[in-house]
DNA sequence: CTTGACCCTCTAGTGACTACAGGGTGCATA
DNA sequence: TATGCACCCTGTAGTCACTAGAGGGTCAAG
């Protein structure tokens, strides 16, 4: 069982030392060993773990959910309800954030396509943002 | 011409009382004056520039890009290039933003789909999640 | 024996607010 | 007149998920 620095534990999962130190700090990982020179010392379990954070970080849960996440994994016999109930209601947001932002794009889009390329006094798109232009 | 409190500005533009302090420190928006008891006293150019600010901001611009493009619809016969310039960057940004979004609700929505609500020690949700799953 | 890559702790910065704590002001009402 | 309440003030600290830096210690190679 080799055991690993940060910096290859860094390497190993494509993160930076900075954030492992700091998700030890908040408790999402647990304090690992240390060397004679105080250096983390971890294995092949803290590789894991902070695989799944990692894995869980990019499919967008926040760090709570992580957390949750993490604590429901270990409970390996117990119904899987309660992962499902945080990635569906995750599933949700992602969704309603899509809406938004498709929203959001198609308001953005027609007030650019407005634009006639003059003066800032004649621009559509300072006209579009100013309140009760003057005239 | 009549004054406005900071709680009428708030009132009329939908924004929090402490938010437009917040704009005020950041100098994004002037100094209003003062009354004899020291309340801010605003007049209807500070409600159009925090209107202005509120419509860029509901269109996503950050704080950064509402000061160029304030600083530019000051300089009403220069030509709108650089306002386009910036409407366009961020409607690119947007637009990236909602690939990204999509990726990912496609990603989630597979990986929820696979669950066959059993146990923890089954769920695919988890297995998705955890690296070389053991076994 | 020095260079450089790594490691350590602690603190502060990011964006865009938001939420107090601890006080002052202005107006209506009992 | 007192008193209550809504509003205003300043200043600081908290949010999220990191990221960057200061100021130092450790280790292997040349
Ligand atoms: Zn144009
Ligand atoms: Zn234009
Ligand atoms: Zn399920
Ligand atoms: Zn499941």
């Amino acid at each position: 069982m080799p055991r690993l620095t940060i910096g290859d534990l860094a390497k190993a999962t494509g993160t930076k030392v900075e954030t492992i130190r700091y998700y030890e700090r908040i408790g999402l990982l647990p304090e690992p060993g240390r060397t004679g020179s105080n250096y983390r010392s971890y294995d092949e379990e803290h590789l894991g773990r902070l695989s799944f954070v990692r894995r869980a970080r990019d499919l967008g849960f926040s760090l709570d959910q992580v957390r949750e996440l993490l604590g429901l994994a270990d409970q390996t016999d117990r119904s899987c309800e309660a992962v499902d109930a945080i990635a569906r209601q995750h599933l949700t947001e992602v969704e309603r954030k899509i809406v938004d932002l498709t929203a959001l794009r198609d308001e953005l889009a027609e007030v650019i396509e407005r634009c006639n390329h003059g003066t800032v006094a004649e621009c559509r798109i300072i006209a579009a943002l100013a309140p009760v232009p003057a005239g």
